[in-house]
DNA sequence: TATGAATGAGGGTTCATTCAT
DNA sequence: AATGAATGAACCCTCATTCAT
């Protein structure tokens, strides 16, 4: 087993690579050996820190999956108005996901992964719950602060959440069919106007 | 070559037990013989009717997105309001999400795929292109007969085809967690809202 | 059971469409589906008339080496001289091969499969110790009418069938390169010079 | 992909193996499985080695048809008169024969190939042309030695050669029907004493 | 007589994983 | 710590053969 300062630099080097062949060619059809080649290692060295296949598909399920949403709450205590800082949140999301277009395929197959399996579906229940439950907050705070008229805070969550979702997908099948982070903005900004007190 | 009506029954039989597996395992952990045992027939039966695995899925990939949109199309000669249409559209098509669950899994596969391979994605661009058209459509309908104000009726019916498959991804991953085809009627209503002409 | 007049016509319509699929394509790679499609019949169809892959390669067997050597018997009571007879029979038998060339394969398949099995290497050893022994006849009768010296008829009659063969090998691989039948009268004839009584 | 040096040691191995299993069952009915029996190694570990059944087939065409004649050629610098050359050649040659006569079975599938696919029939009409064209120096420095009366050296090397492989096609039929070495050997010296100047 | 339909028994190839060095 | 070498277990696809009609 390789030492610790050893290890802190080959397993984010092997998830790397594992990432971008996995992007590539999907989790069954990627093999080892593909993935060893684009980290510069042998197949064997893989098994020195991912004990099998699996367990590196775990890997990047939790780097994919297992992060806090910590600038979200951080827009709890901004001065701006929750309207701005959902609008400002959504477009940063949106931004990011189109950065990351060539990971895209990876979330999906977590999705298909998540259908069929529990384990993988709970993590991504809990993350996906964290999220909603994040923007919720805000919306609450709005309520609290008179911003928006009352209504179900963790529903209209989902919803907001469920367009970032269901937007990157047509816009992975068509990238240049429309503008991914305007159509967002303009979406999230209608379903607030419908709950925003006359301002 | 088996003869039309031989076809004819043993085809559909084996595109529905190959989706019954392909469900449960996805399509490369799924070995044919699975779907031969599931079909009650043998593996080499099944490549009389497919020649290899990979035309059956694209089988199945036309199954699930290569059919028109007729019922959608049929509203816009309805004489209810275009806001009752597309809410009863949106139910009908959430309920259908909901009795379909078990082949969700099947779908997100395709988005993997999709992601990763031109020609799904293709399959899925005109899917999902027309799906958007035809909402668009009677989105301008409405606003042709004074319902709503006018506005980008394609990036509304981007929005809107969004949401359905975003609250599936999300529903799938907790469907006790909201009520899926609630959430979907209001959300959409609210986003009609934010169109209508003089409430 | 097919009635004796039906397996009159099929029979022969079957060897010689396999003769034609077994010369392009080795008997192993050949389909019995390929021998079907050249005949204009269906797979079952030949098993009404040949019990198996192996009967029907068997038949062919027993088509290329199982006839006489009625025309060469023949030679024996002509009265031509020995070596005239002998050139004769060198070039019939030389523009036959390449008159057959397309089945030319067929022939050293069998050659393969005699050196590996017993029972179809007897067959072809029975065809050429019947052969060598026609020629060795001719040769005998060419002592006693004193044409030639006193030697092995056997043996040089093995010397010329052999040339037969090997001269067929070289022209197969090469059939611009020389003359096939010029070749071998031109052989034999040096052969034949080599023990003529000096006329 | 393996060291050289181990596959130095592999690549014979398992050639040596295929060669005896091809023998005995010809290409197509021997099983990569029963290479990998004789080799004793496992079927994956020939992967490692051969890419393919085809290409191990190919390093085997070419063990067999692929070397030069250097023996042959040094005869050209030899001291002896052609004739006793020729004969000692001729003797070597069929003595080789004889002592390989386990492997002729693959010699005989070769034939059978080249004659269905013009990449293989290439390989052998090479071999066979620099053969030829060996003996065909030797007689021509027969001619100019003033050992031989003038003639087409290429053609009496070609009917030698093919003395050689006839002569192997029957003797395998029936290896103690005639003494392979005699019977060549005084075929050999006929044909040239058919030339020879005042003997 | 003929064949459409079906299948059991394979065979080539791949790949995650192991292990000696 | 790293890897070259090896392999057992699969999996896709093929094909000779059978049989009901």
């Amino acid at each position: 087993m390789p030492r610790p300062d050893m290890r802190a630099e080959r397993i984010p080097q092997i998830i790397q690579a594992a990432m971008i062949v996995f992007a590539r060619n999907g989790f069954v059809q990627t093999r080892m050996q593909d993935i060893a080649q684009e980290a510069g290692l042998s197949k064997a060295t893989l098994y020195l820190y991912f004990a099998s296949k699996e367990d590196l598909i775990v890997a990047i399920l939790q780097a994919f999956f297992e992060h806090g949403f910590t600038e979200l709450t951080a827009l709890l205590s901004s001065d701006s108005s929750v309207s701005a800082s959902l609008i400002v949140w959504t477009r940063q999301r949106m931004q990011e996901m189109r950065e990351n277009v060539a990971f895209l395929s990876i979330g999906f197959e977590f999705y298909a992964v998540a259908a069929r399996q529990k384990a993988t579906r709970q993590v991504l229940q809990r993350y996906y719950h964290h999220y909603c439950t994040s923007i919720a907050a805000l919306l609450q705070k709005g309520i609290e602060q008179g911003e928006f008229h009352s209504m179900d805070a963790q529903e209209l969550a989902i919803a907001i959440v469920s367009i970032y979702e269901g937007l990157t997908v047509l816009w992975m099948l068509d990238p240049v069919g429309f503008d991914l982070v305007g159509v967002a903005e303009r979406t999230v900004q209608a379903l607030l106007a419908s709950i925003a007190k006359s301002a």
